[in-house]
DNA sequence: GAGTGCATGTAAAGTGTTACATGATTAC
DNA sequence: GTAATCATGTAACACTTTACATGCACTC
């Protein structure tokens, strides 16, 4: 289900193509949800036959392509979903695995597993950190749509409470570089 | 593959059961890993037919089951496994998705949905500050198991590792119930 | 004898990934 | 003309969940 509420989520924005969605989902992006091509494509036919999106087919220059709009029933049914507590799917992290049982293998190979994860939070940290930069200054394309049929005193709320999701996942992943530091001094204690 | 690295990580404790395996990795138990039973009978046939772990029958009062124990390419493929860098999969957090369209919604109704996560991520953590304690202790039955069959020089460093990775997701959720505090605030700004 | 726990499976459905496949248009 | 980008799909497989199914042993 979660696919076709972030899709709904994303199309409140405005109208977009297929296409455009698998750029923003492709894992490059790096966004709050990823999704390969394939799963996007018949999620949109699944959504349009439920009556949640409606497609258009629309001429830019010489192409053509299928631009979805959310419906009314569209919203209602994102809004219901946003308004839901859903449980957190039980955790099922494999370094939390590893971890578990580097006694099993040499120190030296453990600090190596935990210095790369280090490196990939950094990154991630990096890019979540500098994301909820742009949203708070609300420089980023979809925001501007986002607000465009919004109030203007509602925009500075909008762009904090963005933000916030960013600089949360950020905060995340500090906490589990953290963790890595902590795990490469205990791997070298006797 | 994921679930038989568990599997064996387990194993190397003591050789288990079918239905041990399924005890420790119900919901329930809210250990690092979670999987439903008609996953772990399939997993320990694979395993079996590949010569991971080998199943033995064994008659406990009247009761026989098979008790499964770890070979030696078994151990070796879990040394492998862990000692290998795996990239993090692709974040997919429902939550972060609803935070991010909680303008969309009544402020009351976003705030009960982060109240009712708050509520969920301190009882995890609780659980794991919890688990990370009786592991420091040596106090499951499982690290016992474990240090039996290790020399004792190594015993306070593999409790240590061990309790570290649940002091890790307690970290982590302590993170996350910080952003969601940091949410409600922001919920009921202008 | 009835209920709980031990013990082991299969079936169906949903979700997600990787790979394969195609064709048109625009920019160089 | 050729490569990149736009644009849309299908197929096969892997993983996970929920539900269905069975039967014996032990306790009350």
């Amino acid at each position: 289900m979660s696919i076709q509420h972030v899709l709904l989520g994303v199309l409140e924005a405005r109208p977009m193509s297929g296409y455009e969605l698998t750029q923003l989902f492709s894992a490059s992006t790096r966004w709050v949800w990823s999704a390969p091509q394939s799963q996007i494509y018949p999620a949109l036919k699944t959504m349009e036959a439920a009556g949640l999106i409606t497609g258009e087919q629309l001429q830019t220059g010489g192409r053509v392509r299928t631009v979805y709009s959310i419906t009314e029933p569209g919203l209602a049914e994102l809004r219901q979903w946003i308004g839901t507590a859903h449980p957190s799917p039980p955790s099922r992290d494999a370094l939390d695995v590893q971890a578990l049982y580097f006694d099993l293998v040499e120190p030296a190979v453990a600090k190596r597993v935990l210095t790369e994860f280090i490196a990939e939070q950094q990154a991630a940290a990096e890019h979540a950190t500098a994301h909820s930069a742009r949203l708070l200054a609300k420089d980023t394309e979809l925001l501007r749509e986002r607000l465009s049929h919004r109030p203007a005193a509602e925009h500075d709320r909008m762009a904090r409470l963005k933000a916030h999701v960013f600089a949360g996942q950020a905060a995340v992943a500090e906490a589990r570089i953290a963790w890595a530091r902590e795990g490469l001094r205990l791997l070298d204690e006797a």
